[in-house]
DNA sequence: TCTCCTTGTTGCGTATATTGCAACTAGCGT
DNA sequence: ACGCTAGTTGCAATATACGCAACAAGGAGA
């Protein structure tokens, strides 16, 4: 494969959480700075980095660009939307939108909350698969020997207390999610936030995609946050009807 | 510079449109699908481009993980957001904020009308110099010999009618938004739209960015969108204070 | 003003990594 | 079963990216 080509997306990554200078990325890479020159280079010309006012070299605005793109071809995002704003707007709370990205799950949709309190999440970010109420929703509709196989090669990363740790307990939540149709994520992946995640599914009955609505315990107990339930349901299956679902066609497995 | 590279990130945009195959993709890039693939398997790797359920190659959720942290990197789109949000709420039309990318205008926020009615113009994309009232804002700013290399340099591409067409016409203009402080921007890029646009200023007063305020001219005649004007204006001094600038400092050119 | 130090840029030989070919596999529809 | 499309691998040739070392351009400080 390209190892050129990875190394310098890789540059990218290197400079997305803040800009930096040519010597500083090269240290980073561990290459020459001439290699790191010529390809920054190239990522300037095609605007996928800027240098900003101190000569530091940041994200380009090429990335806007494709990204609103990428949206465009994903059909979901621009079907769920509106859905998710009627949804933010009536709870107040962070809504996410999740959805499979070859193996791992993507958050391609997030609302913020209302409140002043903010999560720590961003579009285009993968979610934990066993810590995060989209992922369980997700991976409760594939068959029991794919669970069985995905469960045995995630690293069971302690995010919390809460976090579920083993796969046998993973396993068991998904038949769980899978029975009753959503997930109750209880403080399993930020400490002091738990989270409703129900599917959205497309014509053929498959589950796409999964929406959550993410609360701070302090605003909300179990007991509200679960109250919520059925507004979040609903605007799952706004979604689901709008990509061609029909409700009476049960889940088959 | 990095021939591979660039034309690895050209794939990019080959597939930015609509998702392709492989063989369609080498066609377009005029080389052996064979270098094709490995470049998109690496791509893949990345995130960069996604295969979708038909197989097809499209433009992957890493770019929405680094279009969402290009944004935090200019906080001028964090500073003026807010700003925009009650702009587009008290006029209901589309609102842009545009800055300098190096030598092109780009727009990096943009606020859909509340009306039915869209624009075609999304966030990344690189404004015509000629043809949007940003743009000559922008350009206004600066000193009359880079105003006059630069009017040189452009292609006068006439999008419509009114679409200004000389060199002579262009900088005859630049002096009246200079001269005023805000562009009035009659159908020049779309037939059925006309915009007022004024400029952001930072800290020394130097203009860094400016905002539009895009208008079928069915919902508003000339009159009627130039009334926005005072509402705009203090938008864009609302931002420009954010941003440090103090309404006293006259602009020194 | 001079010097030092940081930061970015260029020329060039070498060696590696990319390229293109050709042959092969897999899946699909007729 | 057959051909057709779409994607994958091995390999040799050579184009290309790499690193070095030396050079330019500011800025800070004395």
């Amino acid at each position: 494969m390209s190892a050129t080509l990875k190394r310098a997306l890789g540059l990218l990554d290197l400079i997305s959480q803040e800009p930096k200078g040519l010597d500083e990325i090269a240290a980073l890479a561990e290459v020459h700075k001439t290699t790191i020159m010529r390809q920054l280079h190239t990522l300037e010309e095609c605007r996928f980095v800027v240098r900003n006012d101190r000569g530091q070299y940041q994200l380009g605005s090429k990335l806007f660009e494709l990204s609103s793109l990428a949206l465009d071809q994903r059909n979901l995002v621009a079907v769920a939307h509106p859905h998710l704003i009627a949804l933010n707007r009536l709870t107040g709370h962070t809504v996410h939108l999740a959805a499979f990205e070859g193996p791992e799950v993507v958050y391609i949709d997030k609302l913020e909350s209302l409140h002043s309190v903010r999560m720590y999440s961003r579009i285009g970010l993968t979610a934990a698969l066993h810590a995060t109420g989209v992922a369980k929703v997700l991976l409760a509709d594939l068959s029991v020997e794919r669970r069985r196989h995905i469960a045995e090669s995630i690293d069971y990363h302690p995010y919390t207390r809460n976090t579920i740790s083993t796969a046998q307990d993973f396993l068991q939540r998904l038949d769980l999610v899978a029975a009753r149709g959503y997930d109750y994520d209880d403080r399993e992946h930020e400490e002091f936030v738990h989270c409703v995640a129900v599917p959205v599914r497309e014509a053929s009955g498959q589950v796409v995609a999964a929406i959550s609505c993410s609360v701070p315990v302090v605003l909300r107990n179990q007991a509200e946050l679960l109250a919520l339930l059925p507004d979040i349901q609903n605007c799952a299956e706004a979604i689901s009807k709008d990509l061609g679902w029909t409700p009476t066609e049960r889940n088959a497995q």
